[in-house]
DNA sequence: CGAGTTATTGAGTATACGTTCCAGAATTAC
DNA sequence: GTAATTCTGGAACGTATACTCAATAACTCG
């Protein structure tokens, strides 16, 4: 056949998330993301294709891997209201460790990106729509259980889905738990059964 | 004394406002600011300093312009709590009305740019405390007049915060009405007495 | 008018960017 | 071993970027 590759795919790939997780698209360079997976531009190239296609498939990776492993918290308890909480609990503990206050990568996405590019908007939508049915599928539970105030449901994921968005944005310039922990609290107040 | 300017500074500057909040602070190039501001290269450094000096002037500039005009509506209205709809009104109604779906400059300066310039997030931190404090004035108002349930107040600004802010970022890539009308809906219903 | 001062013009600079290319190294099939 | 094939390393390419500069124009004050 040939000579192998001397590099792990999917490891290189990890790299490349954390690259784009802590400094966004524009603001990476080939040259950074070459540094940071010990690649060169030629098996850069060879294998990923363009910046872009990196990008995009860094968008899945992050997705399979960071959110997935979060998301999973919220089926593992057996209360949905629980689970969403511990959700929510976590990424706030996570909020002052990380120094460089990456926040989400999908949500920075959406902010920076989405708005030109529809391929990568339509990548977005689809793990908003992952993330928000993750949320459905806890209130869903939770309404059988009889946990939650008359009237909520499956259909208020999309208010739990904004909550997480706008935690997301405050986390990369005011990141005090506190005030985080009482947004959180605010909001499942509506929705949990006194 | 000497030759007078050949143009307005903020009439310039407003369209500075424009090109960053369409596009961002890294896709923008200065040569996108010389064409929307109808500035040479040399009138442009001359008198608003280089590239990320005018994207501070900028983010003033919309605080002092766009932002002000909306928090208005809530000082305006009677009730504190219709001050609120009413702002979040505007806002939902504005999303499908943008092509560009250009969201907030403040929430995508948030996301963006600010976790790695602390001059840039330091500023956006202050817009950020200023839209709180309105929001702050009008669950006062609304408290004092018997509007809201029991245990909710000036403190819950920042849940409405964080609500803006997980709007603007779902305005980008999901401009639905209906859904994000029923999120603020959702989100009300938790602070207004039944 | 003329001296002094500041704005405008737009070509020009150096650099950094994304991307390509190719010589050579490593591996397998025959 | 030889040929075929694929990967690696890193120099090189064209372009776009942020930014500068010297020449010219417009104005005020004495």
């Amino acid at each position: 056949m040939a000579r192998p590759r001397e590099f792990e795919q999917t490891a290189a790939l990890d790299f490349a998330v954390r690259t784009f997780w802590a400094q966004g698209f524009e603001a990476t360079s080939v040259q950074d993301l070459c540094a940071a997976m010990n690649l060169n531009p030629g098996s850069l190239y060879g294998s990923f294709g363009d910046k872009r296609a990196l990008f995009l498939a860094s968008l899945d990776r992050y997705m399979d891997t960071v959110v997935h492993k979060a998301l999973e918290c919220i089926a593992t308890e057996p209360s949905g209201i629980a689970g969403i909480r511990v959700f929510f609990n976590r990424l706030i503990r996570s909020a002052p460790i990380f120094k460089r206050r990456r926040g989400c990568l999908i949500t920075s996405t959406a902010a920076e990106l989405a708005p030109r590019d529809p391929e990568v908007a339509a990548k977005v939508r689809q793990h908003l729509d992952r993330v928000e049915a993750a949320f459905a599928g806890a209130l869903s539970r939770a309404k059988a259980a009889g946990e939650l105030r008359e009237g909520i449901g499956a259909n208020n994921a999309g208010f739990l889905l904004c909550l997480l968005q706008g935690l997301n944005v405050l986390l990369k310039t005011r990141p005090r738990q506190i005030e985080l922990q009482r947004i959180v609290n605010n909001a499942l107040r509506g929705l949990v059964a006194p």
